[in-house]
DNA sequence: CATAGGAGG
DNA sequence: CCTAGCCTCCTATGA
């Protein structure tokens, strides 16, 4: 027998919220709505179970209501942004439950459920609307019943035409008319006043409907008679307001709105991603995907791991073939210079322990071969830092099939908690303690006893082993796959090849530049003193805002939340008062580029290949870029002279070769014209015109020979400004104009790019209601904050909406460049090297030979990288150091 | 360990 | 009227 419900999403999620206690999870996001909405759901399926469900949304601000009434729901309070922002949550919670829902702009969920229980009536078939909204009741018939929620979502009250007669002596049909009589503060439809329930009831019993009580008000006296005349029109429209449409246009079908029990594959994870915890349990859900939860359970009590001490290897060996899942504990920041703790390896049923002496022996070559061996793939949490940190002990690693740390980071690039306990955590194996637990933090590191380690290790390894398969799941269902495996699962193999290559430093010159900022620096303190009279602490604010302000009584611009401002902003505007602030200025230029250019860049030059060995991070930008450590090689100076000649010692690792270095133009900005589809801005691109030149062109409205400097250095903050995400703060205080003009300025560009305005304006509108942002390859990043009520917090997350999809597009970009850079470079047999990403650029060493060769596949790779709209442009420089690669 | 400041895109 | 640019990493102070 088929059983459909119909849930009135908005109604049931409303209540809900009222009714249910704050409730956040991890993040600070709050779930209480979707709980309480959940905990009902899955009440009703338990005790009805429907063969269809479907819960329908309102959507569209306007509604055909609005053109009979401009006031319909005009004295609705604003959802709370609380509950706005849950609305996302519970959608995609839904989907994973898999309960159907459906939404049509400019229609209300009642209307949608009007018109479903029409069509079911005629086809006779049974159905249950479910909502806390007693105008509902109009929908009862033979086929029909509606099920009031009450006491915020706890009680259940069943309606049919039977019951309705009984509660109320009103057919369905008149449930219309008692509304149109006594109206409904919440929905500021007026009825007519005075007249409340009982009154209304009155009059129907007597005359029936509307109009006739209307009509006939002869048969009335004194003032009820009255009002009622005079409010007749109110009457009639209310009655029309709060009739429910029956014949939206829907393309739904009955197999649309199946329901075949939650979805066993995704409902543990989905529920998990909330934190509902004892949801899962209830349901005795598993969390890991495809399985059942017996075996779920039974999986989380046991690990069979054995230590392998020397001369134990036999097992292992033959064990290798089966082995799925790997872990290598690592101890140490920098993974150049981590230490090796153990391997750990599992198979289906059981787990190995190698502790590194019996992995570096000789008689565990067998094992080192498979762990080299790319045709071998493996699963394991940060296979990246593992790469590394075995590279340095002499053992090869490859055949990285699957890293849930990069998965983790694809499905949620902010989650902060990224170690492999927190995201286990996370979908509910709460078996795998944190590291902090198992081996102590900071000073108080110590690796455990062998027992715990182990037992440790083969933890880490099941829970690799369960969340590959509940990822691979996610991955799918947002259509990151291809991401995954195609573009960040191969960049991490690139990224550690580059890492290991390294980059050679001239460390004479760098040292001679050294001396040379070391005398500049004496002499600027020396003079600075002299003219302050004092001796102090140049490099502490405190003591150099007590100088500038109390003691030289500088005008105070801005102040931190600590005392003074003395930023370069700041003695910029304070140089034309005294000669002390352009030495200030100079003096912290210098020591900057000496403390963490010159010193800091000596440290990290490494004993074993006197080049520096960054450490690319996959996982950290929020945007989908990548980050530099240890050395950061992604802030090299470059704008001024002083500190561009630190490029200078960036060398060639083999006589005789080059530095090429290839950047794209322009990307981010290629990449909005692409994304918003702005004919303006294509055209300019298309015909390779100077973008901050025609952007001046275009908003003062001028030819090219009136662009003066000024003017393009303004459009070109716009511009800036336009991928960021701007404001007219933000562009005021870049241009030091006021704030009403920089408005001006930006109304001026979003007049002229018409294009670029409907995407800011969609991109904010779609974040709001999806609570998320993708790039061009389906890169995702969510924005809890995007309803907020806090206006910092909302402002920014709608800057972050409009600079994600081109920043991230953008890193996307260059990623697939990296790839298939490496892929020509080892197609063509090339003995080239790429060294380095900085966000826009690669840079490479070339050997002589090579150098025409690379000059032109480098930028060619590079542009067709992926196809937009508009061209990408990549230019090329080269030679002997990376400076002269300019 | 937090804050200020500054280097890059 | 006010809030107030996007994404990072590193160094130095000073509590």
């Amino acid at each position: 027998m088929e059983k459909l419900i119909l849930i009135d999403g908005n109604n049931i999620i409303y209540r809900a919220f009222f009714a249910m206690p704050p409730l956040t999870n991890a993040s600070g996001q709050q779930t209480n709505a979707v709980y309480g909405f959940t905990t009902m759901l899955l009440r009703l399926i338990e005790e009805h179970k429907p063969s269809h469900m479907m819960v329908a949304f309102d959507a569209g601000k306007e509604t055909f209501r609005h053109a009979d009434y401009q006031d319909y729901k005009g004295g609705r309070q604003k959802t709370p942004p609380e509950l706005s922002g849950q609305f996302p949550l519970l959608k995609e919670l839904l989907k994973g439950l898999g309960v159907s829902q459906f939404e049509i702009s400019g229609y209300e969920a009642d209307d949608i459920i009007g018109t479903i229980t029409r069509q079911a009536d005629e086809a006779g078939r049974q159905v249950m609307v479910v909502s806390g909204d007693k105008d509902m009741l109009q929908l009862a018939s033979g086929n029909t019943t509606i099920a009031v929620v009450r006491k915020g979502v706890t009680e259940i009250e069943y309606f049919g035409p039977e019951q309705i007669k009984e509660r109320y002596d009103l057919t369905p049909e008149q449930i219309i008319d008692l509304k149109g009589l006594m109206g409904d503060a919440s929905d500021n439809i007026p009825g007519i006043p005075g007249v409340g329930e009982k009154t209304a009831l009155k009059l129907l019993h007597q005359f029936g409907t509307v109009e006739q009580v209307i009509s006939r008000t002869d048969e009335l006296k004194g003032k009820m008679k009255e009002k009622i005349e005079e409010h007749a029109d109110s009457a009639v429209l209310s009655k029309k307001l709060a009739t429910i449409y029956r014949e939206v246009p829907l393309e739904l079908s009955l197999d649309d709105m199946k329901f075949d029990g939650l979805n066993q594959e995704t409902a543990g994870p989905a529920l998990a991603k909330l934190e509902f915890k004892s949801l899962i349990e209830r349901l005795d859900l598993s969390t890991h995907a495809g399985a059942d939860a017996a075996e779920g359970a039974a999986k989380q009590a046991q690990v069979n791991v054995t230590v392998v001490h020397a001369g134990e290897l036999a097992e292992v060996k033959e064990a290798l073939d089966s082995v799925q899942v790997l872990h290598v504990e690592t101890h140490g920041d920098n993974p150049h210079h981590a230490e090796v703790i153990g391997l750990a390896l599992a198979t289906e049923q059981r787990q190995f322990y190698i502790p590194f002496e019996v992995l570096k022996s000789e008689e565990a070559e067998p094992l080192r071969a498979w762990l080299a061996d790319s045709e071998i793939p493996k699963r394991g949490y940060d296979l990246h830092r593992l790469d590394l940190a075995l590279h340095w002990q002499g053992i090869a690693f490859a055949g990285a099939a699957f890293d849930v740390h990069l998965a983790a980071y694809l499905l949620d690039p902010t989650e902060s908690n990224q170690s492999l306990s927190g995201l286990a955590g996370k979908y509910g194996l709460s078996y795998l303690q944190a590291d902090e637990e198992v081996f102590g933090k900071g000073a108080k590191y110590k690796v455990p006893d062998e027992a715990v380690l182990s037992e440790n290790l083969a933890r880490k390894c099941l829970a690799v082993s369960e969340l590959v398969p509940i990822q691979e799941k996610e991955l799918e269902a947002n259509g990151m796959l291809p991401l995954f495996h195609e573009l960040e699962m191969p960049l991490s193999r690139i990224l550690a090849d580059m890492e290991k290559q390294g980059i050679a430093v001239n460390v004479e010159d760098l040292k001679e530049l050294g001396r040379e900022f070391e005398s500049q620096i004496e002499k600027l303190v020396q003079q600075i003193y002299e003219i302050a009279g004092t001796e102090f602490n140049l490099n502490s604010p405190k003591q150099l805002g007590e100088i500038l302000f109390v003691k030289l009584q500088l005008p105070v611009i801005k102040k931190t939340k600590t005392g003074f401002s003395t930023d370069a902003e700041v003695l910029e505007k304070l140089a034309p008062y005294h000669d002390i602030v352009r030495l200030i200025l100079q003096y912290r230029t210098i020591a900057k580029l000496q403390s963490t250019y010159v010193e800091g860049l000596l440290k990290e030059i490494s004993d074993r290949t006197g080049k520096v060995h960054t450490y690319y991070r996959q996982t950290i930008a929020a945007t989908g870029r990548l980050s530099s450590q240890y050395p950061n090689l992604q802030n090299i100076p470059i704008r001024l002279e002083e500190g561009r000649k630190l490029r200078k010692v960036f060398v060639p690792s083999e006589p005789g070769w080059s530095i090429l270095a290839a950047d794209y133009s322009q990307i981010e900005l290629r990449v909005l014209a692409h994304i918003s589809d702005d004919e303006r801005l294509k055209e300019a691109f298309i015909h390779d015109m100077d973008i901050h030149t025609k952007t001046a062109m275009d908003v003062f409205g001028v030819s090219e020979d009136q662009v003066d400097a000024n003017m393009r250095r303004s459009a070109k903050a716009v511009n800036f400004g336009i991928v960021y995400g701007i404001s007219d703060y933000g562009l005021s205080q870049n241009l030091n104009i006021t704030r009403k003009e920089a408005a001006a300025f930006i109304d001026q560009y979003f007049e002229v790019f018409q294009g670029v305005r409907r995407y800011m304006d969609e991109i904010v509108k779609q974040a709001k209601q999806e609570g998320y942002v993708k790039t061009l390859l389906e890169r995702r990043r969510y924005l809890p904050e995007i309803n907020a009520s806090n206006f910092n917090l909302r402002s920014f997350a709608e800057r972050t909406a409009m600079n994600t999809p081109i920043q991230g597009t953008a890193a996307d970009i260059i990623k697939l460049a990296m790839v298939q850079m490496d892929k020509a470079l080892q197609e063509k047999k090339l003995k080239s090297r790429m060294l380095l990403q900085v966000h826009d650029e690669l840079v490479f060493e070339v050997p002589e030979d090579e150098l025409e060769v690379m000059k032109k596949l480098v930028p060619e790779v590079m542009s067709h990288a992926l196809k937009l709209s508009v061209p990408l442009k990549s230019d090329v420089s080269y030679g002997s150091n990376w400076y002269e690669a300019k």
